[in-house]
DNA sequence: TTAATGTTTCAGTAATTTCTGAAAGTTCAA
DNA sequence: TTGAACTTTCAGAAATTACTGAAACATTAA
């Protein structure tokens, strides 16, 4: 596999951005080099690729195979392990979008709720402001829950589509408040 | 202020999400603790409620600043800084969303066109499938960014309508395509 | 089987990040 | 101006996270 400058400089940055994207460095030059080759690569051409240790590998491939971000590929009459994207750049953004909502968004959600349930039965000893506050909080990520698995379900041109209208769509909405006004 | 055993539970979780959601433990419960508490809180509160140092809630303050999360509120004769969140919980979500686009989004794709452009001049070094993924990358970023920065403009009922209406915006587009086939 | 060729695990170390608390800096009433 | 009442800074300590490399484990061809 050939690296040139740019693509090592795509590389290093990934490295850099990683901990901001959810993963560490090593996951995230991984990530990056692995995107960038279009041959399956072995633990043992990523290890001197980035210069690190087989084990670090082995744990990065272990973190990215977690987000189902890559997957192993194996050639018959060869032991060895190799790894490839696990689909097209876009399949790849919508796996980390839905991975960092299960890890950021789900567990927050989760305590919302039991929080406001128990806030509910042991009356009157959270001040209603909080109580309020935590029911905002939950209100805001069940929405945005939902919408979001609405729209992974929808096809990939539907998405694209819908994001190029952008506020277009919101547009019709304002144009319906000023012919329709209250309601 | 009071704060019972629920609020100390979400306190404690915003403190643990921190690190997921782009600041570190005392950032995220020095939100929790301002976004449950309708009073206007001193940096010395603050410290004691967490159990942390008056620099560190320094520190955080200007974290959370940074982040446009929080605001100082001062009294008359009073010399003290009193912390409360920068609107409401809608209103901080958003913040926190243009925040993470603006650090996570952004310097990737401003490195993709810096790449694409050096590869354009220093023609034939990269290997044709690096500069097609890193032109994927590119344009997704680009399309998330456009989109992003229209929606925000939106008015905060309207991205709620939206969202509510989830995939049933893009079931119109399904019904066209299933009366215009091709294109 | 066994030995060759892999992968994974994990204890110890290195690197990074966060936190403390004392000192330096700021503001303002008197 | 001074000094009391604050806030900020930052060097060093503590806590956390990431990485190495050797040993344990797994797989398969012979």
């Amino acid at each position: 596999m050939t690296i040139n400058d740019d693509m090592q400089a795509v590389i290093y940055h990934f490295g850099e951005m990683g901990s901001r994207w959810g993963f560490n460095r090593t996951v995230g030059q991984m990530l990056g080099l692995i995107v960038l080759t279009e041959e399956p690569l072995s633990a043992e051409q990523i290890a001197q690729s980035l210069n690190i240790s087989r084990g670090n590998v082995s744990m990065a491939a272990k973190e990215l195979q977690s987000w189902q971000l890559i997957r192993v590929h194996r050639e018959a009459g060869d032991r060895k392990d190799y790894y490839v994207a696990n689909g097209t750049i876009w399949e790849l953004a919508q796996q980390v979008m839905a991975e960092r909502s299960k890890r950021e968004v789900s567990p927050t959600l989760s305590l919302m709720r039991s929080q406001l349930m128990s806030a509910e039965s042991d009356e009157g000893r959270m001040p209603s402001y909080a109580k309020e506050q935590i029911q905002q909080v939950h209100d805001l990520l069940e929405l945005f829950t939902l919408w979001f698995a609405d729209v992974q379900s929808m096809k990939q041109e539907h998405i694209k589509a819908l994001m190029k209208m952008g506020s277009g769509v919101g547009k019709v909405l304002e144009l319906k408040d000023r012919l329709i006004p209250g309601k």
